[in-house]
DNA sequence: ACGCTTGATTGAATCGATTCATTTACAATA
DNA sequence: TATTGTAAATGAATCGATTCAATCAAGCGT
């Protein structure tokens, strides 16, 4: 069925130590024999069997990749960056999806150690570190990805998400806005705490009023939900600060749908910069992660460990947000 | 540095044979034996290694999936219905993301056969078939995704294109419209090619004069584009098809900037029925694929080949696309 | 008490590529 | 000619789990 090295070596009348020379070792090899036994191998149309290969070496040329929600245009732009330098050094991708769920996490976590990827970037659904410790255990680099656990034992590429949420506040405050609903999920996603934290720092500095709207999902549909709560609030906001793009969107869809004017009467901003932001009804500010650069990063790191014999040094790198204009905020009305 | 079945056999003070059986055949074990080779296990915390395993079985319990786009919507509601049922079946998947290059598609298609994945779920750049039968001739089982080439080589799963775009039409027909812009991709992409054909299918049959634009990449930006177009034509159309949804949301984007009321003066209808179609600001009809069950169905239909000893007949499913209808479209006016 | 069956366990051979100590061939030097 | 040196090629041992023919022990019938 499938060719191996033991039948090139035959087929090309040399040992099987030089077949595999010739495909790790080519300059030691005689330029003659390089030759025919390339021939071959193209002849026979032989690919080596990679479990062989990484059963004997012990490791892989493979990373794992674990995502909280490959449905989020962030992680989506965060995988690409870490499959394109992945890729440009020689390295495949196992990206799986873990949907916020730990038990799901733990069945990948076993499943790529298994597959004894060589290491794995992850956004870890809870900050308990002992699953990774155990894959740091067994010699499997772990990089933690937009998420940062106290302590020097790994790497991690991270946004500083309390800066975020007090650029966005000052943004809004500096337009004129002294009420704000800030419209958030749960806050055991440390995200959302660290940009709500960042609110509310900004808020106490400008003296703005802060309305605070949790919604369990960070989708659009609780958008919604979260602008209907605000349209019957006692006292409306001028502006809205969402958590993510998605909500945004939400948001203002309910909105225009009852012809609240945006941004002239109320005006709405972002977070995560997606793609779609731009192309909304109405343009979406928002406040830009550096996705597809984090994922870039993030593999690099990640690949240095793994290559890096015994010299290496954990970084921390935390990049910062940063605000895009666009057309869903303007000065406070009157 | 790792455990290995040795060890477990030596602390349980067995041979490595009933460690192995423990793993794959408890049923055959002694009970006191099983209960006391598990309890080692747990205690040393053994996992098997992988590559040991499959090198000597011949193949593993991983997939591989190989989209065109992973930033599309589509695809990763297609990607999330694979996880999920190889997940059930107890299999991994490998995503990777070819962008549309043939280039990218052979270096993943290379990395899957090394890595002897048992099955790979694809939706080829082109229709050229080489390159899945040498994967087949490896004994790598092998389903097209929302593509269908000719012959019965394999299986494969897709929609309907050609009804898909006849519905469309047929429906803003119904509706009045008599001069319909059909907004597409480059002929090259086999599914804009079948929307096509039964765009004029449906076009002749109900008399409606389709005027088509063609652009380079099927994303909002594009969608712009077209709509500044349309609006440049000397006779505008009272309703625009796109080929799919963000296509949609860039044309809608100028059309409401340009003060054109959607769909009160044009209607507008996308394809696909990504998530996201529900919340935008004007929520937009769609041609829905289900794309979910697609991805569920493929990995069934290829881990039902993988496990088949011999007899297994290749089927070719087509699913039927369905409208749905929301506040973009409407009938003509006057 | 002896053969026989059944059930449990053993351990050597195997999968395919890599590694490294060893051999071979040949040229350069003394 | 003998010696040393270098470059090239060799092939057995190895990685860790699986498999299967062989062994062992216990239970049963006559």
């Amino acid at each position: 069925m499938s060719v191996s090295l033991r039948d090139v070596a035959k087929a090309a009348n040399v040992s099987v130590g030089t077949v595999s020379n010739v495909l790790n070792r080519p300059e030691i090899v005689a330029a003659a024999t390089l030759t025919r036994v390339q021939a071959t191998i193209k002849e026979l149309g032989f690919v080596p069997n990679g479990f062989a290969r990484q059963l004997r070496s012990g490791h892989s040329r493979t990373l794992g990749l674990v995502v909280p929600d490959i449905s989020n245009p962030f992680f989506t732009e965060v995988a690409r960056g870490v499959e394109d330098a992945a890729s440009k050094r020689d390295y495949a991708v196992f990206l799986c999806n873990s949907d916020e769920s730990t038990a799901k996490e733990d069945r990948y976590i076993n499943v790529l150690t298994e597959q004894h990827v060589r290491g794995v970037l992850i956004t870890p659904a809870d900050t308990k570190a002992d699953r990774l410790d155990a894959m740091r255990e067994r010699g499997i680099a772990v990089t933690l990805l937009d998420r940062e656990i106290k302590g020097q034992k790994q790497c991690s590429v991270s946004v500083d998400d309390i800066n975020g949420g007090q650029i966005a506040i000052e943004y809004l405050a500096s337009l004129g806005h002294k009420n704000i609903a800030w419209v958030c999920g749960p806050e055991s996603i440390p995200q959302v705490a660290e940009r709500g934290e960042g609110v509310q720092k900004a808020a106490k500095a400008s003296s703005v009023k802060i309305e605070t709207i949790r919604v369990a999902l960070m989708n659009a549909i609780q958008g919604e939900e979260a602008a209907r709560k605000i349209l019957e609030l006692p006292k409306k906001p001028t502006a809205i600060f969402c958590a993510n793009d998605l909500l945004a969107f939400g948001v203002m869809r309910i909105l225009t749908a009852n012809k609240v004017k945006v941004p002239d009467q109320i005006s709405v901003l972002g977070y995560d910069n997606i793609d779609f932001a731009a192309s909304a009804g109405i343009p979406l500010s928002s406040i830009a992660q550096p996705a597809y650069q984090m994922g870039v990063t993030a593999a690099n790191l990640l690949l240095d460990e793994c290559e890096a014999e015994d010299d290496h040094r954990h970084q921390q790198i935390r990049f910062q947000p940063q605000l895009v204009e666009r057309s869903s905020t303007a000065a406070a009305p009157k």
